[in-house]
DNA sequence: GGAACTAAATTTAGATTCCATATAAATTCT
DNA sequence: AGAATTTATATGGAATCTAAATTTAGTTCC
């Protein structure tokens, strides 16, 4: 508390309306009364507090009053609930090969979303930009919904990215976003960018809508292609202090690891070192193209010796993975996540009964239901968690 | 926010004591005028608020104003300064083999200290507590302390301890403190102790009065007889959910590394080694008892190989453990730390040579001026910290 | 030693925000 | 229609802050 703001009055008007849309945040459509019991607040108190919420745009009274919750006795109650239409908020995965952009309200509902390729290989800033503009303006136009809408951007990137927003651009690629595309979309829609580590992203994601709900102390293992994890400890994310925090490089050095290679890579590589023996397998059938991870977990399912094999080796690996990281940071819960995510459940066991040899302190491992849309859904969290903690900072754009 | 207490007016009175007693705590003796200016008080207010603390004891007036500043025109300003002596607060640091407890004012200046050796190896729970309480009076005493002064108590152990204070109790030793040092100090003395794990508490020590003074993201690695780590991130020290953040175990595993032996220990055995063979080494003049690390370093500093050989092996091992903690935690600095860390200085260059080979993100190195009574300081810390963010909530025992 | 000056403390008035209580309004039940 | 119930509004009072005028304490200068 270096720099202090005087102790004014409005203090304590911040903090009660913070209290109250907390509340409606978690509660739906809510009466004074409940308002009242919820934040201890005086009748006078609490509505004068929602109708200046309701000026501001951020809150809504409902209608029918009494028809919501059924029978009732006594004057009826007015009811008010979080504008959920107050604004919007995007959620943008920025991949190698293609960025993704979801739309989303208040309540954090996806209303809608659309991708857009970066075809060329080495584009240069201004237009990879002007791509990721063009996603967010299709998935904005596919709801309806205007720019002067949008209340706060978060976009993902495979990069390390400091608390502060900045990219620490070890690769020319994506020192690119570094100035570009915070200020450009700024500049062009005057929209507020936070940028983010994907795999952060993944973690603040997974604890919201996938297996780590309410979870305070937990790792998200993006598990794809190369291994990258979120660290979140008592509820907060961890970033080090170049924004590097959950890198797993060291797995270089670990016994039986060797690298950080990812499941879909893994099962690739070893699929293709199988087909070069005499062994019978089904993966033949893809020898031609190369088997894919996919086809080494169904094969696996239908009893096939080799799939079982690497199956066997994936699990031994992702237990020195996650027993390494389990000992280090002492999560609750360990999420493996990405888009092989759909498929990782049955090694799940096999990982489980691993991981006591190698951590003293063996978490509990899920998979993320949230597929490939880890890093947009928590991107979309990212920007509510900023638009929440604002709130009354913010001025919305109201249609007249 | 879940659970709301409700915007009373009183909620400004604590905002407003609350800058002033953190302006004090920063500034030594103040005006009144530059509290004005600090906090963004009115004069009416920030004198209320000050003969508000004064009369609750926490900070005091001085008599001779003018003499104070040197020159000054106009009426005297009043000035008032924290009351380092309203209460005291105990660091402990409670070991395998003896208890160690610190008393210190409200401004961290330690007054006195005192040790107590557990002699029976096994001793009950009863006797132990009684043996660190005894530690304790006598620290007390020794600078005239009343037990009813004490405002807050700190310990550090060797054992996994989570945010709430909880010892996990692996082993039975440890076990024992779990309901024990606290209840039994509470009963007794009526004191609140905090249990930490001993190398948190080395981490807050450190970064209170140590190498890593006002780094925000920094590890602090218990070096002498095995590692353990205290992590800070962002200025929050991490616990994980069983409070087994920092747990370095899984370098079991790692290459090049393979146990969690310190320096010291490493230092003993490696001389132990080079004693076996027919190397000329000044080491031998401890062959009878064994060579010890400082022996070791000594050797070394005076040019012999077999030393340099162990501080070089040493050297290596150190940069592969840093350099796997940073990979994962990426902090701005790595700090050293435990009763080796005096003459581990000399290991400082040819570990930050190494560490690019292990980590992509090198932190700086350094090791910490505390030496052994390193988790005191800590210790201490954490019971100010205590005390500093319930101030307004603790009721002091004024000497009447 | 007293007048003028200066900086700080004190007093007074006014604004904001909250709570508590009493009164009024809207609805259902009898 | 009137009683019961629930909610809304109005009124009074308390706490806290700011702002501005006034008083106080000490210094400087003549």
């Amino acid at each position: 508390m270096s720099e202090m703001t005087a102790a004014t009055p409005q203090l304590l008007r911040r903090v009660s309306a913070g209290a109250v849309l907390d509340f409606m945040r978690a509660s739906g459509a809510v009466t004074v009364t409940e308002v009242i019991q919820a934040t201890g607040l005086t009748r006078a108190t609490a509505i004068s507090v929602c109708e200046d919420l309701m000026q501001r745009g951020w809150i809504t009274e409902l209608e029918n009053q009494r028809a919501f919750g059924g029978y009732q006795k006594g004057r009826p109650a007015r009811r008010f609930e979080l504008n959920e239409r107050a604004g919007f908020v995007l959620g943008m995965d920025v991949g190698f090969s293609k960025a993704t952009v979801v739309v989303s309200d208040l309540r954090g509902k996806a209303l809608g979303r659309a991708s857009q390729p970066f075809d060329i290989e080495d584009i240069s800033a201004e237009e990879r930009v002007a791509v990721i503009d063009r996603a967010a303006m299709m998935a904005l136009n596919g709801v309806g919904a205007s720019p002067d809408a949008v209340l706060a951007v978060s976009a993902g990137i495979a990069a390390p990215v400091d608390r502060k927003g900045n990219v620490l651009a070890s690769q020319h690629f994506w020192g690119l976003f570094d100035v570009g595309l915070g200020s450009a979309l700024y500049k062009l829609r005057g929209w507020t960018v936070l940028l983010e580590n994907d795999a952060n992203l993944a973690a603040l994601g997974d604890r919201w809508r996938g297996a780590a709900a309410g979870v305070d102390d937990v790792v998200v293992i993006l598990a794809s292609e190369r291994f990258g994890s979120g660290v979140i400890e008592g509820g907060r994310l961890l970033h080090g202090s170049g924004g590097g925090a959950g890198e797993l490089a060291y797995l270089d050095l670990v016994e039986g690891v060797g690298d950080t290679f990812g499941i879909a890579t893994l099962a690739r590589i070893w699929a293709a070192e199988s087909l070069k023996g005499t062994a019978k397998t089904s993966l033949r059938d893809h020898a031609a193209t190369g088997a894919e991870a996919e086809h080494v977990f169904a094969a696996a399912a239908a009893g096939d010796s080799e799939a079982l094999k690497i199956l066997d080796r994936l699990a031994d690996r992702m237990a020195r993975v996650i027993g390494s990281v389990a000992t280090m940071i002492n999560p609750e819960l360990v999420v493996i996540g990405g888009a092989v995510a759909n498929s990782a459940g049955v090694l799940l066991g096999p990982i489980a009964a691993r991981l006591p040899e190698f951590t003293a302190t063996p978490p509990r491992v899920a998979v993320s239901p949230l597929g490939d849309s880890i890093v947009t859904v928590g991107a979309v969290r990212r920007a509510l968690d900023y638009v929440e903690t604002n709130t009354l900072d913010l001025e919305l754009n109201l249609p007249a």
